[in-house]
DNA sequence: GGCTCGAAAGGACAAATGTCCTCAATGCTT
DNA sequence: AAGCATTGAGGACATTTGTCCTTTCGAGCC
């Protein structure tokens, strides 16, 4: 709880008043290995809070290929944040990938607390804006890392997340084979 | 202007009384070809309206190498979004790569008129929705197709760009080399 | 212990892409 | 008009990545 006071502090300054407001809203949600938050085809209804676990956001396109977009790590949120803002089907799955407890939000109570008052409204274009950053953020290193140092990448900032992942997720987060992500980890044990 | 309103109402509702006090708060610009309007490294102060003309947008990574992110082309806007949203030093150069026509506000002029009512709060937030998911559309594309298909996309969507944009910034759009694009368009004509 | 199953590593070859280069076409300058 | 620079197409070969497959390792089960 108090991990996602700071947090929601980070994104906007907010009293302890307010955070107390806010988190009556929230509800507690907890996820076994496997489960999904989400799945395609269904709207969004949430925002959620990772307060321990770890997230799995992947596509299926129309190839049936898999693609993982990110892993949702404790101390983040998670949603299809497209889907919600939308309230249209989503095309992300969120799938647990192991025990994971959630903070939760819907779509009623948020659009409650953004007619509540000015500063619900900064919040939300706040929480907007920095949503697209970490987008555009994800979106130049699609477009200017290799596999090679999108790996490198997460080794060194979601570690724990090696662990946890199957090769065949890793890979296609990297957005290659298999085959390729171990010829990947050859070379950087060298 | 007729069709900044059109474009704006498909934003959020907006009436008319309403689109007349911001169109006092933009100015117009005119560039020519190779102009910038804005480089690497500057703080990025403006959101432009694109009433004639085309634009690149372009990074270049600590590998020199340049990335086409995008081809800003008439009735939408352009902007180095979280460079202005942070009001930190664009890693984006946008360049006019045709003469274009340009309305522009800057951020105070923004900020005033956020601060001015609900209703401009919550036009900046539809606004920031709406660039995440243009930027989630456009991540979604990198990860899921490839340069084949976007060069197909991009003969659908802005068939004009592959006129006006030269053969190396086409190839640094779909994230290949002059050689590979060369081989698509040969693959294609058949 | 021996067995089966599933997950990860890696061998062999094919396909795709990059690098380096040449050539042809076009437009601009003098 | 001749010369020059810029741009796009594509040949030849090297490198990277994918496909398909086999092998290895370890967990769980009888």
């Amino acid at each position: 709880m108090d991990e996602f006071k700071k947090f929601l502090k980070s994104i906007v300054p907010i009293s302890d008043k307010e955070f107390a407001d806010t988190i009556l809203y929230f509800t507690e949600l907890n996820l076994e290995k496997r489960d999904y938050f989400l799945k395609q085809d269904i709207v969004c209804r949430h925002i959620a809070f990772i307060v321990k676990g770890t997230l799995r956001a992947y596509y299926i396109n129309d190839k049936a290929e898999e693609t993982t977009a990110c892993f949702c790590t404790e101390n983040n949120l998670t949603t299809s944040y497209k889907s919600f803002i939308l309230q249209q089907p989503s095309t992300l799955f969120l799938q647990a990938i192991e025990d994971t407890q959630l903070l939760v939000i819907d779509y009623e109570n948020l659009q409650n607390l953004y007619s509540k008052s000015t500063v619900w409204q900064t919040i939300g274009r706040a929480f907007a804006e920095r949503e697209y950053i970490v987008m555009e953020q994800y979106a130049s290193v699609l477009n200017n890392e290799t596999a090679r140092e999108k790996y490198l990448r997460l080794l060194k900032e979601q570690p724990n997340v090696l662990q946890k992942a199957n090769v065949e997720d890793i890979a296609s987060y990297l957005g290659v084979t298999r085959r390729t992500l171990s010829r990947i980890r050859k070379e950087i044990s060298k």
